[in-house]
DNA sequence: GGTTGACCTTCCAGTCACTGGAATGTGTTC
DNA sequence: GAACACATTCCAGTGACTGGAAGGTCAACC
């Protein structure tokens, strides 16, 4: 299979599939013309990569998720760990954002938002001591 | 006011202000032995920045928020339109969140989690189409 | 056999918002 | 004058790609 292909196949743009490659998730044979040549188990890999990035894990997450992919021996627990430690990071964002999102409501609100220059959005930024990152 | 001065003030680190400084958001004055000088008017936009910042907005956000911030005669509804976005934003990405939180929490749960190889999480990451970015 | 056009290759640079580190200069204190 | 904190510039790296240039390959058509 070509690259074309297979990231038909898969949904990732053949440029990605590419820097899939150098990053060592996925190592693709090479044809004698020099293109490379994707057997059903590298497609696979692909196709399990992309879906897993689609659910937000991270590229690190991905290399150990395909180590478990490929062991026969795995223990389901060690994915399962991978999975829940993502979730409860998905969960700090999410209260995070939650947290930002209602200062501001709160902020847009009071806002009268017509052509005068008085603005308490603006105080706010102004005023609030910076915290930092 | 020296640039480790500002920092401490604003909560910013002083990389952090001589990189906002490289792209124009801040131009402080310089004394004679090159150190960077830092007006209170500086300072204080620092400091709007880094309170901007930590509610999410981008650098662009915070460079249109600085110009009105900057300009007497701006009008309220030019910034809540900046804010209001900003909050579809974050809300588009709460719920995007939630739903990957969701899906995973399902295959979490459908886990066994012991030490034998099977594992719907993997089957589900391996079997799903690929969804692309 | 020539040409077009789609597909492939490599390599370099850019994105965003910093962050780390090296090499060097300045200010203050002992 | 030595020690030390603080300042300077410049270069490179982060994560996960993405864009583009310059060129090689393949299949189809005339």
């Amino acid at each position: 299979m070509n690259i074309g292909e297979v990231a038909q196949a898969c949904g990732l743009p053949a440029k990605t599939i590419r820097y899939y490659e150098e990053i060592g998730l996925v190592t693709p044979d090479r044809k004698a013309n020099g293109y490379r040549d994707y057997p059903e188990t590298e497609g696979h890999k692909l196709a399990f990569v992309a879906r897993a990035r689609s659910l937000g894990f991270s590229i690190g997450d991905c290399r150990a998720l395909l180590a478990l992919y490929d062991d026969p021996h795995r223990a389901s627990g060690d994915v399962r760990e991978i999975a829940r430690s993502h979730v409860r990071g998905i969960d700090r964002k999410i209260a995070e954002l939650q947290g930002l999102r209602d200062t501001l409501d709160h902020l847009v609100e009071r806002c009268q938002g017509d052509e005068r220059p008085e603005c308490p959005i603006l105080d706010d930024l102004a005023r609030a001591p910076g915290t930092g990152r």
